[in-house]
DNA sequence: TTTTCTATCAGCAAC
DNA sequence: TGATAGAAAA
């Protein structure tokens, strides 16, 4: 129907915002989209249009009238919130001010942030990770006397995450470490610290020993969402169950299932369906990203686990072209086929650097395919990893910010007490600490403590130094709590504490190093201004900030976003990204199925299985994979076999490629013959 | 007593 | 390769 005369402007702008969404969507995902009453579970399979379906159903929401506020929506990675929240602003045109999106630990530090005074510990508390809880344990370790062989703090750790979160409870086997546990308890309350996995449990305990709280939240979020439902943890579930008063949807493919390292449990599938026997279930099973070719690869290897829900993923995307395998001679090879591939095919094809996704199974792999891609300019970007935030210097600033707010927190202050050099070495701090542990209070008070009294047993030196170090915190506390601008403060107290100076001290063999970790602090500094000049952020002060950063990864501080650039990161990284090429290198027996999974047995195989599937999913178009024949580990180079699972793709989808044999061997040792006489001539 | 040097050890995945 | 713990040097 044409208007007889034009519509103003902004009710044209509204009409071309409104969704169509039988059109944009397929009979599944619309369905899974106006489902928004009663408990939903989507299970969705690879490059089904999960996102999609996420987006486009809160949209729904807010078009039936559903105010912001009452919407929850979490995910596992800042990553995921991010790009939801965006992409339903984009979607719907309005701004989310009252809509909470949000990782389930950041949804954790939100209701601690309120509420944890109830259970003991002070407000402005601090979030350890590993490196602190790692640091906490040992610490703790030793005051109780263990040896150090008994004291793999790696293991403890995992252990105490464990016991934390409800998959592993005391045997006799490590009743040992029960006493430890309960001093690294009582040691992160001294030190008003939470760890990660309080960051759940906490609010649990908050919910059970105080309904009216909950009842507060179950009063406000009417609706519930959880993406990568398959990755919930058992205690994440009973958090989210606790919060549910009926309208809950959860989004996931037990296929996908890759984390239960860290507690996921991908069983809560099958107990959402007994916690709400009156679900509706819904499945994606046309697949919008693949060929069919990478499709049927990635079925013929999940096809062989047993323990899953039958799915029946198609695509009409047409076949594509065939996946090919790799076999080159050592990590070096690899990495230069992947480099000079990925110039080829960006000739070819009209690739951009972007549109690759370099996977691989750990970390370590990294490494020779970043020197390829320095060595032939190719731009590109790591994510996930070791956080920007574990780098030293970052760790050094963002300890001071702690300490200056949580002044009890011995970790931190132990990390900074001497760094830069103020001549506070190691018999100072065990004066102080042996004070500590008589008096049971916290670093900082047995320091003034020190300081205050007429007999202490510190040289004058030593209060000299000591006293220096009490007034500079107490003085950065004053001014950091004082008004807006933190990121000029922040400036302000690295030019304070000199730490520049020590970093030329403490390189002076590198200076590159020392360059490059000035350049991160600036950028965090930068990224601390975007920060609180961030119109949505409404509370731009100190404590904020220490709160969300301990949660960020790397991929979280970079503004270019990686545009334009190769994307490298681990398998587990990529969950939920796709790209239009991607290689999987490493694929050898023993990297993927890591050789540890053997080991653990039960199911571990299944999980390595599952994650190589989550690996051939996330490419589009065209899928390389390579195996090594040899490969350096560690200080020896090992004979490496390809992966069983590379068996699994069916043969008629596979290209193989043997290495271009010795003559290039030659030809190397040739080239570099003719290297050598023109430096030495 | 604090700082610097050297040797040794260990390496899966991440909020 | 990097971090860390213990030994030597300042």
């Amino acid at each position: 129907m044409t208007p007889y005369f034009p519509f103003p402007s902004f009710l044209i702008e509204y009409r071309s915002m409104a969704i169509n969404y039988r059109a944009e969507l397929n009979d599944e995902q619309y369905a899974a989209v106006t489902t928004i009453d009663g408990p939903l579970l989507i299970i969705a399979g690879a490059g089904s249009g999960k996102t999609r379906v996420i987006t486009f159903r809160i949209a729904y929401m807010l078009d039936n009238g559903i105010p912001q506020h009452s919407i929850l929506a979490l995910t596992f990675t800042n990553k995921a919130a991010r790009e939801m929240e965006e992409r339903i602003k984009e979607l719907t045109g309005k701004k989310l001010q009252n809509m909470t999106i949000s990782t389930f630990h950041a949804f954790g530090v939100k209701i601690l942030r309120q509420d944890i005074e109830r259970l003991g510990w002070r407000e402005n508390f601090s979030i350890y990770d590993e490196v602190d809880r790692n640091q906490l344990i040992k610490d703790t370790g030793r005051e109780l006397g263990f040896t150090a062989d008994s004291l793999d703090v790696y293991k403890i750790g995992a252990l105490f995450s464990g016991i934390k979160s409800g998959h592993r409870n005391w045997e006799n086997a490590n009743d040992q470490y029960r006493k430890l546990y309960e001093e690294y308890q009582a040691g992160l309350k001294l030190y008003n610290a939470v760890d990660f996995d309080d960051l759940i449990v906490l609010p649990i305990k908050l919910f059970r020993e105080h309904p009216d709280v909950l009842e507060k939240y179950r009063q406000r979020y009417r609706y519930i969402m959880v993406d990568e439902f398959q990755d919930t943890s058992i205690q994440q579930y009973q958090f989210m169950h606790m919060l549910a008063t009926g309208n809950v949807a959860v989004v996931g493919d037990d296929d996908q299932s890759i984390d239960s390292w860290r507690g996921a449990n991908y069983e809560n599938i099958r107990m959402f369906e007994r916690d709400f026997p009156d679900l509706r279930e819904i499945k994606l099973e046309q697949n919008y990203r693949s060929t069919e070719t990478i499709l049927e690869a990635a079925n013929g290897v999940i096809s062989h686990n047993t323990n899953r829900k039958e799915k029946a993923l198609w695509s009409g995307n047409g076949s594509g072209r065939p996946i090919e395998i790799y076999l080159p001679e050592n990590e070096t090879a690899e990495a230069d086929f992947v480099a000079d591939t990925i110039r080829a095919v960006c000739m070819a094809d009209r690739r951009k650097y972007d549109d690759f996704g370099v996977l691989v199974r750990a970390n370590t792999l990294t490494r020779a395919i970043e020197e390829a891609f320095l060595d032939a300019n190719i731009p590109y970007t790591v994510s996930g990893g070791t956080s920007f935030f574990q780098r030293k210097e970052i760790n050094d600033i963002i300890s001071y910010l702690r300490v200056i707010a949580n002044h009890d927190d011995d970790i931190n202050l132990l990390r900074i007490i001497n760094t830069p050099r103020r001549g506070i070495g190691r018999r100072t701090i065990e004066q102080i600490s042996e004070f500590s542990g008589m008096r049971k209070c916290s670093l900082w008070t047995s320091i003034n403590a020190h300081l205050a009294a007429e007999d202490s047993p510190l040289s004058e030196k030593a209060k000299a130094d000591l006293e220096e170090f009490v007034n500079l915190i107490t003085e950065q506390r004053a001014q950091m709590l004082g008004g807006r601008g933190l990121s000029k403060k922040v400036k302000a107290m690295v030019d304070t504490i000199d730490y520049l100076s020590y970093l030329v001290q403490e390189y002076q063999k590198n200076e590159k190093a020392a360059r490059y970790k000035l350049l991160n602090i600036d950028s965090l500094i930068n990224s601390i201004d975007t920060w609180e000049k961030n119109p949505d952020n409404f509370d731009p002060g100190l404590f904020a900030y220490l709160n969300r950063i301990t949660l960020l990864s790397r991929d979280d501080m970079d503004d270019d976003s990686g545009k334009g650039k190769v994307n490298l990161m681990t398998i587990h990284a990529s969950k939920g990204l796709e790209f239009p090429v991607v290689f999987i290198i490493g694929a050898e027996d023993g990297i993927i199925p890591h050789a540890r999974s053997l080991e653990e047995g039960d199911g571990s195989i299944e999980e390595e299985r599952r994650l190589f599937y989550v690996a051939i999913t996330r490419a589009r178009d065209k899928l390389f994979l390579s195996s090594c024949s040899r490969r350096r580990k560690i200080q020896s180079v090992v004979e490496c076999v390809p992966s069983p699972f590379l068996q699994e793709i069916p043969p008629h989808l596979v290209e193989y490629h043997e290495p271009a044999a010795e003559v290039e061997a030659d030809k190397a040792i040739e080239i570099l013959a003719n290297m050598k006489k023109r430096f030495t001539i």
